[in-house]
DNA sequence: TTGCTCCTCACGTCACGTGAGGTGGC
DNA sequence: TTGCTCCTCACGTCACGTGAGGTGGC
């Protein structure tokens, strides 16, 4: 007569002894007959049901699903199926992490960005609000505003002006703001000549066009000191007054 | 001034609103201030934060990885390096497990018996009895151990004596057993003498021979009638009777 | 008497999901 | 007054891991 212990089951069948009592506690493996101090006495019918357990957990099916087998089906085809789209569905979704990873070592680009939104030149030169800014613009622009961003970023000026806005004073006189604001006023033009898309880049926003116009402006307030979000008023103005009444709402001046 | 509801940050970052409220219980993410009747207003700074997290945990990060990174740090290389090796890992466990399973699915093996171990037409046609029998011996004789039991089973004779054999009556009576082991005695001869490699077949047995021996007699008890067990015993003794009697100790009658 | 094994609770892990029960603003 | 949103507990999920505290056999 067979007299395995819990501990020599386990062992048998490659388990611990937690996971055996845990079979029990579920239900999915029958409680053996005691000795008569308490200890359990397993034997063949309780190894073979185990292994079968074990293997079926190993191969990926959960607990729920093992109970749910007709244990005397040597070959449950349409479970083995189901689990091979399961597992091939979970191996997908690792491997998109993975390369994403990788692109993110190999380009040695910023984890926060989404991969494509920039290229890691254009994240490099940003200053610490304007990639700020970037992260919200992108959890609140549809794939087509984001797109459309995207280019306005890439063919961004970097030169005296951009630094002069960046290195702005809190405590800048009427005078400097004015002076910054006006000499910002034609790039603006230029970008907004140069991107019309930027018009629209707000039409499939997720959460409506309010609502990311709303966000955005919002993140400006809290990125930008208040000089530089007056300097940014005033050039807006100045481009305003150039120009035709523009009949689509606030546009948060095309970057900057 | 941003002012965010817990809601709307948790989808302006793309997350589930109990994941915000984790983030703030496990001290990922600060709690914000609160408007004067207690409700949570979110800023800028906190969607970034909650935006990184939902990042970092995306490519599979855990939360404690994510807790111990430096929040500045762009481009975490190290810790991304690693997570690309962990990543690794869980794919190629989980295509060796989709491996198996589709091994499975194109043999129309059966699950209980390790892959590899017999081809499943030889599977098929054991009794119930000794695939049972198989199970056990499988967990309890070593690689080299098993592979002998393989080969035995591979090429063990399928006839009347077999099925003699499976079919013997519970209550068969003296003369029934005893012309049944003499015709199973030559039987048991010739399978010893093609595998020779059975009488080591326990040396390399995990948990020791002797381990192995009494589970695989044990089992033998649990599956065969005592009729079959008489029957095993007395051709064991005829063999016995007309050759060397042998040093090693039981053999368990080279397969039934 | 001293180790060693076995037993039964019962809390911990991981990243949240899912109500329960109550309150504030329109 | 009626929905709708927000809040804070607090238990549930999944497959066990890990002690805690106690007992039996040699």
């Amino acid at each position: 007569m067979p007299a395995w212990s819990t501990r020599e089951i386990a062992e048998l069948a490659g388990t611990s002894l937690r996971a055996v009592r845990h079979y029990h506690d579920v239900g999915l493996l029958a409680e053996p007959e005691r000795r008569s101090n308490g200890y359990k006495n397993y034997g063949v019918d309780h190894l073979l049901r185990l292994v079968r357990i074990k293997r079926l957990a190993d191969l990926g099916f959960s607990l729920p699903q093992i109970a749910a087998m007709d244990d005397s089906d040597d070959h449950p085809e349409e479970a083995l199926r189901d689990l091979d789209a399961d597992l091939t569905r979970s191996i997908e979704n690792l491997e998109q992490a993975r390369a994403e990873v990788r692109t993110l070592i190999e380009r040695a680009a910023p984890v926060d960005l989404p991969v494509g939104f920039i290229p890691p030149e254009t994240a490099e030169r940003l200053s610490e609000a304007d990639r700020a800014l970037m992260v919200v613009v992108s959890r609140v622009l549809g794939p087509r505003g984001l797109r459309a961003y995207g280019d306005l970023l890439r063919d961004a000026p970097v030169g005296p002006i951009e630094a002069a806005f960046d290195d702005l004073p809190a405590d800048a006189d009427e005078a400097t703001r004015q002076a910054l604001a006006e000499r910002m006023a034609p790039r603006i033009r230029e970008m907004r000549a140069a991107h019309p898309e930027l018009g629209e880049s707000r039409t499939d926003a997720p959460r409506g066009a309010r609502f990311a116009d709303r966000a955005i402006a919002d993140a400006m307030v809290d990125l930008y000191s208040p000089a530089q979000l007056d300097v940014l008023r005033r050039a807006r103005e100045i481009v305003a007054a150039g120009t035709q009444p523009s009949t689509s709402g606030s546009d948060n001046g095309a970057m900057r």
